[in-house]
DNA sequence: ATTAGCACTCTCATGCCGAGAGTGCTAATT
DNA sequence: AATTAGCACTCTCGGCATGAGAGTGCTAAT
């Protein structure tokens, strides 16, 4: 049913998606003859037109108006006539650039690379910080504050930090506890949750509230509930015309700020339109009601079973997805290097 | 010249604040004597708005509107006329209950407050988090993770973990490093910035690099550059009916999104209406372009001197200031008591 | 000092009109 | 058989007039 496709009709639904994408009105047959000297009359045109219309790739807003593509015409264009393109050079280097001459870790590379998303898509963008699926220890120390209170660092493999308060019962020194912390260093090496459980109760008190503190802690990694999502351009959005009705916005907004949202969204990680691993989630899908005008591409980066995160972008349907799904993939990219070289196994 | 108000004046400013507070339209005369039942008729009213008026306190949209307040009017009511409300005690529960019910730390506490803010006042609020002013060394950890490739994390007095990547020229073993790094934690005990000039260089290249990462990220402390502000409600913000056109929404929405504008607004914590260690901001005074039908409310919270954070609230002009000042003090202060029990010193 | 009453002003919703844009269809052309 | 010129038709959009309604300011009475 899709194949019926001709040539001809692939190019100009193409030349309708670019110019709905440049201009965000209804496309005329009349325009677009213009705009890109097409070798043909309007009149075949229009005739072509209402073929794409019938087949459901296009639509007019009203009977005097021109065409504006479907959300089937954005699929079928994401699938089938997409070129892989390549971003100009130029554009790569400014990028890398920007990353690799701040070379400070992680908490500046994410906030980056979301400013960076934003700024080259004009749209608004995601970034999740990186998360080891299966937690496994890598290190730990304990710190003494006050009296009964003591801080715990908890490193990971990955080199995902995580930081617990534990009171005691009785004041221990520092010393005592760098010695806790040194058997149980020995003890855990790259112990995961399962492992863990395998331990002997420890007899001591304190030894049984550390790692009571570090089985909790594995436990809560790879929730995504932690604050630990980077957002930028909002703004963006607002930006464009289709968004002139507040609600419109509002709801794509709110599927940004709300996190049980935000987090369906990326856990849903929906197979719909695959290009070379970037997900392009195109009018909610159906599923989504806040994002019916919107389109959400969306990749995973970083080391597949060790230190992943999710990156993407959220736009107006018409967005130019040659040009964003590249630069998704190329920050990707990036990122990937960049937490493949400083991660911690 | 301010203290022109009679009594009766007072009444009827905080009165039209109220009404427009709530519906967001210009107040006539006539609502309002049947609104609160006055005991006056509404031409009476209506002259005591000509005199507001002329003192610059309300502004009419129109010949034949009602009054709306001016930023002056907000700002007299502010100073002149907010008696110190307290938040009912069923509100502060369930605040509470919220964040003690939940004990994991700053990271979980920080989105908590600003999501409690941003659903309590129906705007965007901004939490950052607490910093010390001024850096102190506590604890240093050096974890070999490959080659020659290490995790520095470096605990400051307060709390604060902050971590960096070592790239040595040879080899190290996890033992070496553990030595380096109780040395370190004997020698710098809590070292500032200053203390650390005045040690002597080491002769070692390890110890010297190692000194010298310290210093980078002691020194990078206070820098309010990090990613770490938590935003919330922003689309509380495109809600508000004066933000129908998009432009205005944008443009305030911009100023919590770009860093260094919001940097700019909480560094220039300008004290132009304070109320109990609260400021108030309204209507950009005459500084901030972007805010002309805005106000932000801000506090700061934490120990002074040691660790402290700023959170507040950004929201239409006509936000209710009474109950958003009170909720603010009342965050602050659960925020100041969460951070002080679980501060590091 | 307050208030009733009234004239005056301004907004807002409504309906109407004409211009313009763009299509669909038919008939002519290649 | 495909393409195209030509034209009638439809629909939107901006401008304009109109009338109702809301709210004020002022004057005169209490």
């Amino acid at each position: 049913m899709t194949k019926e496709l001709t040539e001809r009709q692939k190019l100009l639904l193409t030349l309708i998606v670019h110019e709905h994408s440049r201009t965000a009105l209804p496309v005329a047959s009349n325009a677009l003859v213009r705009q890109y000297s097409l070798p043909m009359s309007s009149a075949t045109v229009r005739n072509e037109m209402t073929a794409l219309t019938e087949m459901g790739y296009l639509r007019q807003p009203h009977t005097s108006a021109g065409r504006v593509p479907t959300e089937e015409g954005y699929r079928y264009l994401v699938s089938h006539l997409l070129n892989p393109t390549t971003l100009p050079a130029t554009t790569r280097n400014t990028i890398s650039h920007q990353f690799y001459q701040s070379p400070q870790g992680l908490d500046q590379w994410l906030p980056l690379a979301a400013s960076v998303l934003a700024s080259h898509s004009q749209a608004a963008s995601i970034v999740t910080a990186p998360h080891s699926e299966r937690a496994t220890f890598k290190h730990l120390e304990l710190i003494a504050t006050r009296a009964t209170q003591v801080l715990m660092v908890l490193v990971l493999v990955g080199g995902e930090i995580r930081q617990a308060f534990l009171s005691l019962d009785t004041p221990v020194s520092q010393e005592a506890l760098s010695q806790v912390a040194a058997r149980f260093n020995d003890l855990c090496r790259s112990a995961t949750l399962e492992t863990l459980d395998k331990l002997p109760v420890p007899s001591d008190s304190l030894d049984q509230q550390v790692l009571r503190a570090i089985r909790d802690q594995l436990s809560q990694v790879g929730k995504l509930v932690t604050g630990e999502v980077y957002l930028d351009g909002l703004t963006n959005v607002l930006a464009e015309p289709e968004f002139a009705e507040m609600d419109m916005a509002r709801s794509a907004l709110r599927v940004l700020e709300e996190r049980p949202l935000l987090n369906d969204l990326i856990s849903r990680t929906i197979m719909t339109e695959k290009v070379g691993g970037v997900q392009v989630l195109i009018g909610g899908e159906g599923t989504w009601e806040e994002l019916r005008d919107c389109s959400v591409i969306l990749t995973r980066y970083g080391v597949p079973d060790l230190l992943t995160g999710t990156l993407g972008v959220l736009g107006p349907m018409r967005i130019s997805y040659g040009r964003t799904i590249s630069t998704i993939r190329f920050v990707a990219g990036l990122l990937t290097d960049l937490v493949s070289q400083t991660m911690v196994d």
